[in-house]
DNA sequence: TATGAATGAGACTTCATTCAT
DNA sequence: AATGAATGAAGTCTCATTCAT
């Protein structure tokens, strides 16, 4: 379906493949491969083109300019997330901090080991340059975001799980290692050789669990 | 033009005299702060000549290219920083905490909250397009730097101030956070009108060091 | 799809039954119309598709280039028109005035005021850039019709209706004004509120025929 | 002035000659002449650059996008125009008839057989194109000129040297075949061996005067 | 030393043309 | 015969770099 048909072009060396309709998502993951990697000044999108393994003339078709197919990514790919995280608090029993923990697993699986890393790389790398960009990401992920964190804390506290604390800051504490743990990955990681992001997990989940439980928990 | 003429300032009084070997110095300051907002690739020369009141000609006269005066950038502010820490090290006296305490408070007056966070913000962003870059600032600034912590570490355990633990990695702790919020500072922290880097720096170092004591520390 | 099935019209009754062998008028027609226009360089393949109702891809079923098509229309639209007004100068009878008046009346409801005005402005403004075009335009439409003028009024002359003159020089300006009012109404007349090409016309038959005339022919 | 002093650059080789001053109207000029040969759209900037004998970067010094040089172009060359008659209508004296003359005469030196011949054409052929440009162009030039004329005509009637006609409308048969003329030879005209100008004008004239003339004029 | 007009390589973008369906 | 997704050459425009002044 998504190539031409085996029989005619064997060796798939076919260039006037036709697939319209897949075509917008192969494009918009390209994308975000280079746009990741490089920033959006530093892309050309012939490096898009190539990557997604179409001319450059055919972007044209989905996306009507470098900046849209820019911003194009940035929803794309963010306004899912927003909802996974709510309904797995909705769905969860048990421990709170159990599930913090799964969900930090979650997360990482999902978001900060793929490349939807690069998302809030770009966020950060751009919010200069795309300041609507950067106030849509700021309102609907990260708020978002944080106040699901928050109300676990929260619930946690009052199930005599955590000890008081003030629930919202402590939240940014919970995520902002794991989205620096992505970030890294994406920069200096490739040059730290002793740099292991599972085990900096690790650690972070385990120093914020020590730090956010009651002093006789043990 | 726009130096005082000398035969009118004979006493070189003018407070707006332009010192010539500042100009370098000016230029790569200037260049920090189009940098550090922008990306290399986003940046204009024309910004940065602006930015540092000269003509974009005359940068070329201190500079031989874009890319050379990206690299003096990074080579011109992060060296110094690098023996800072340690001669503070080699000084203190007293409990590991509170020097480690104080370590952070400096490096965020000195580097977190100036316009010099934009070193680790434009490393990060542009770790990718600039790998000698990256590895030289890996070698020389972060490692050196996690050493330095690390060693603090094993010295507060070896003292009985901390517990057991991997210092190395735990170390990667320390400092992240830290890092991380100079990063939102330039990022994200425009748009997120809750955000306090004080609160957020001070409930680091809380969490932190309550991961770190012994339980019976208190 | 765009066809009535056939099986569904057998009678062939069907209003919107696409005549396929009316295709190549019907993408000429839509190509004038948009031509004479925006000129051919400013003209898009794809507004000659969409006025003449079909695909991008049809177009070069008939037509092996936009230049092609250009030199199409020119043919297809000129020859037509050069025999005509020689036949009904061959079948005139009376007073050669009134007949130059026909024929300018003739000329302005055939060509004038319908689409086909757009070649003569074309002609004008693409001469440049289509020398042999204009060249082939000249030698058989120009020429062939002030030819024709300046044998009526010679006629006219002959039979003492018309005042000695320069024939052929003044044959030019009884066709200019009616092909400048053409080109008039395609370009400046819409912003023109005053502007009336019905008036215009009669003004300039009456101006030509006045000073044309013998002076106690009043 | 213009060029490079000529002892340091005899054969007028330098490339880097400065000339701010002179280039908006040289590139203007050079825009003009390729811009009424080829039409907007089939313009390329290389090849006014190459007219003007600048670079191509150059054009973007003085004139933000192409579409921005077409307009000024109108601008810049239109408006001197239009004064230019009403201080020639303010000084005359004597017989309307012999002013008429003058003013055609000087029209067609100073506008018909210069490159300022241009405007007209491409009024006409850019009008669809470029509507606001038309409507300025019709309000500033077009009508002003008509309105000269007009009261030109009414001062012939009044001093009985005209005829009683319609003088808004008549006016129009007075500037058309001069307009006619200038865009002829910008168009048609290399095409045809038997055209020449100066007999199509002189013609029009006496045309036009006789049919305006008192029929006891003689 | 300093300037900024000028350059031209290289990026983004358009659209005539092709061809699998 | 008809379509329209895909292509890529060619155009517009930007900006790092140069150099006469």
């Amino acid at each position: 379906m998504r190539d031409c048909p085996s029989n005619s072009d064997p060796d798939n060396t076919c260039r006037w493949r036709r697939r319209k309709e897949d075509r917008p998502a192969e494009i918009l993951a390209a994308a975000l491969k280079i746009f990741a990697v490089k920033g959006f000044a530093a892309t050309k999108l012939d490096d898009i083109a190539k990557e997604a393994g179409v001319s450059k003339g055919t972007l044209y078709l989905y996306f009507e300019s470098k900046e849209f197919l820019f911003k194009s990514l940035i929803n794309e790919f963010v306004l899912p997330q927003i909802s996974r995280a709510q309904q797995l608090a909705n769905d969860h029993q048990g421990p709170v901090k159990e599930f913090l923990l799964e969900l930090a697993k979650h997360w990482w699986l999902s978001v900060g080991m793929t490349d939807l890393s690069g998302i809030p790389k770009l966020m950060i790398t751009e919010a200069a340059n795309f300041p609507e960009l950067a106030k849509f990401y700021q309102e609907n992920v990260i708020q978002p975001g944080r106040q699901l964190i928050t109300e676990l804390i929260e619930q946690g506290i009052s199930r005599n799980e955590f000890r008081e604390c003030n629930s919202s800051e402590v939240a940014r504490h919970f995520m902002g290692p794991l989205v620096f743990a992505a970030i890294w990955q994406r920069s200096l990681a490739p040059f730290d050789d002793s740099y292991d992001v599972d085990k900096y997990i690790n650690t972070h989940l385990e120093i914020f669990m020590r730090g956010l439980s009651k002093d006789d928990s043990e």
